[in-house]
DNA sequence: TTCGTATATTTGATTTTTCGTATATATGAA
DNA sequence: TTCATATATACGAAAAATCAAATATACGAA
């Protein structure tokens, strides 16, 4: 997996994409209603930048039941995840409202996520 | 000077003004001539994408006599600095071409620019 | 003032990106 | 099987970004 610097900011270079990857690596793992309900956009639009992210290597999903989860590619080179940190360090009050909401939706008993 | 995470990978979500800042970012300051010498690419390309960079506050300029030349703005907050020096350090390579014609280009006696 | 060099901006066309809507697929439960 | 939920993709329209070419501006030298 390799990366031009021109790839990684064409990746992060749209609101949606680049909540989604910060939200990700301040949480870890997240499902597709978790991106929806917290960023409040229609779930085609998530799954479409989703599948842009995906696609270029910055996130990897995972199936499990009927969730897909995304996470940070484990393979991601070191200085791509060193800025992706130094971003979220240094911009956690532009996501307050998205992580809000995220909290606000507790998981179930088996951490599955709660959906509407 | 605010800047939000998209506005910033907005800005260096394109392979010439990506290559202008890692430039900048590695040489500390850099007139049009050079940079156009450097990245091979004619001087209006250049000069607009300077000026998506100058508008947005990435950079500033400052003329001395017929150059103008640019530098990354003083005031840029220190996690963008952070992400630029990481991703200069991890994509050298990615500049060598651009550095090596920046070099053949010596300067002259009062280290003014030797243009065309 | 005129000329040459360095740089910036405008214009209109083209390409790329993004979006909303509709539809398709996969899973789990009944 | 049928239904409901979660997610992905296809499609066409709208918006944004990029480009090449032409033109404009600023400076220094003559």
């Amino acid at each position: 997996m390799s990366f031009t610097p021109t790839e990684v900011f064409k990746s992060l270079a749209d609101d949606t994409r680049a909540r989604i990857v910060l939200l990700i690596t301040a949480e870890g793992e997240l499902c597709v209603c978790e991106l929806t309900e917290s960023l409040q956009e229609a779930q085609p639009k998530i799954s479409r930048h989703l599948a842009v992210l995906r696609t270029s290597g910055v996130l990897l999903d995972r199936r499990q039941g009927q969730w897909i989860y995304y996470r940070l590619h484990p393979e991601l080179p070191a200085w791509v995840l060193s800025i992706l940190k130094a971003t979220l360090a240094a911009n956690q009050h532009w996501l307050v409202d998205d992580l809000q909401r995220l909290q606000a939706m507790n998981r179930g008993p088996s951490n599955e996520p709660i959906c509407n």
